[in-house]
DNA sequence: GGTGCGGTACTCGGATAGAGTGTGTCCGAGTAGTTGAGG
DNA sequence: CCTCAACTACTCGGACACACTCTATCCGAGTACCGCACC
C-alpha cells in the first residue's frame, strides 16, 4: 500500500504557491526550490489542475496558480487528485464465489470485512479532509517564522 | 494507493479458520471454498505463517491454522503481514534539498505536511488494531447466524 | 509616429519509454500413512 | 503375529515468469511579447 510519491511535491507545491500569492510559478521553478525533475512535478500540477485546485496558463508570463482559496484545499482533496479516489482495501466480493452466497446481495456493504476495512479508511480521509493548505502554511510560519519571507525571496531573486 | 489483493483473502480465511478450530485445513480446501487460485492463496497463507498469526503443517494431515487466540489476532496484525508495515505516505525529505535546509534535521519529524500525513494514517492504522478476528467472527454470528454452521459442514464435506 | 501583423521564445499538455512491484504459477523439500518383507 | 523400513501420496515453501502501475521523459499545442513593415 503504497502511495504515490507525487503527493508529497503537490502538497510542498502548494503550500509554496501560498507564499507567493496572486502570481503564476512555472514548473520550472518549482521544480528547481527542491531540485526535482521538472517534467515530473509538471505531470503532478497537471493533476491539480484538472481538479481545480489550481489553474493554469500558457505562454511567457505563464504557469500555475491556486484556483481556490487555501483554506478550501483540504489535504484529501490533493490526495485524490495525484492518487485517485479509489479506496485501497478493494473489496472483490469473495463471498459471491462461496458456497451459499446470494448472487444480487451486495457484499461491499454487508460483508463485515469489507465494512470494517472502509470504516477504517473512512477514518483516515476524514482525517485528511479535516486539514487544509492554510492549517499547513499556519502551521509553518508560526513553528518557523522565517521560512515565508525566505521562500518569497527564493523565488524572488530565482526570477532574474 | 492500492492496498495487496491478498488482504481479503486472508482476512476471510482466518474467519474460515475460526469456524474450525483444532483442525489444520490445507490451502487447497480453504482456496476451494471462495474459488481462489490455490497457488496464490497459499502465499499469502505462508506471509501469515511468517507473522506468527498462522502455524502451518507439512505433508497429508497438514494444513494451516490459528497460531493464536482469534481475540489476539488484530485487522492491522494481517494487513501488514501481508501488505508490508510501510507507511503509505513515504516522506523522502525534499525539504532537504530545498534552500536553507539542514542537513542534519530529520524532516520526516519536523515537516509539517509529513507530520499531518503520518497523522492520518496512525489514526488509520489505530482503527484497524482495534478490530479483531474474534470480532469480525461475532459480528458474523449476531448477523448471520447459519452461517458458521453452514462454513463447518461445507468444510467437512468436503473432507470425504 | 502609430498600428497591425508575423515571428519567436516560453509555457502547459498529453503521448510515449523504462523500472519496479504486485499477481500468478511451478517444482522441490518435508512428513504422515501405508505396505510389504523379515523376524 | 509383530516390527521395522522403504515407498508413496500429499502438503507447505520458496524460486521463477508475467502483467500492470508508477516513474520519468519528450515533443507538440497554445500564448504573450518583440520587432518590423506598412499606413
Amino acid at each position: 500500500m503504497k502511495m504515490n510519491e507525487g503527493v508529497e511535491w503537490a502538497v510542498h507545491s502548494c503550500v509554496n504557491l501560498c507564499f507567493i500569492p496572486g502570481e503564476a510559478v512555472t514548473a520550472k521553478r518549482l521544480a528547481a526550490f527542491y531540485e526535482l525533475p521538472t517534467a515530473y512535478l509538471n505531470k503532478q500540477l497537471q493533476a491539480l489542475t484538472r481538479a481545480g485546485i489550481l489553474s493554469s496558463t500558457s505562454g511567457p508570463k505563464g504557469g500555475f496558480q491556486l484556483a481556490k482559496a487555501p483554506d478550501k484545499i483540504t489535504l484529501l482533496d490533493v490526495v485524490v487528485a495525484i492518487d485517485g479516489s479509489e479506496d485501497a482495501f478493494r473489496c472483490t466480493q469473495i463471498l459471491k464465489a462461496g458456497p451459499g452466497a446470494d448472487e444480487k446481495a451486495d457484499y461491499r456493504k454487508t460483508c463485515v470485512v469489507s465494512m470494517s476495512m472502509r470504516k477504517a479508511e473512512l477514518t483516515y480521509r476524514r482525517e485528511l479532509a479535516a486539514k487544509t493548505i492554510a492549517d499547513l502554511v499556519e502551521q509553518v510560519e508560526s513553528t518557523y517564522p522565517e521560512t515565508a519571507e525566505n521562500t518569497r525571496g527564493w523565488f524572488a531573486n530565482l526570477k532574474s
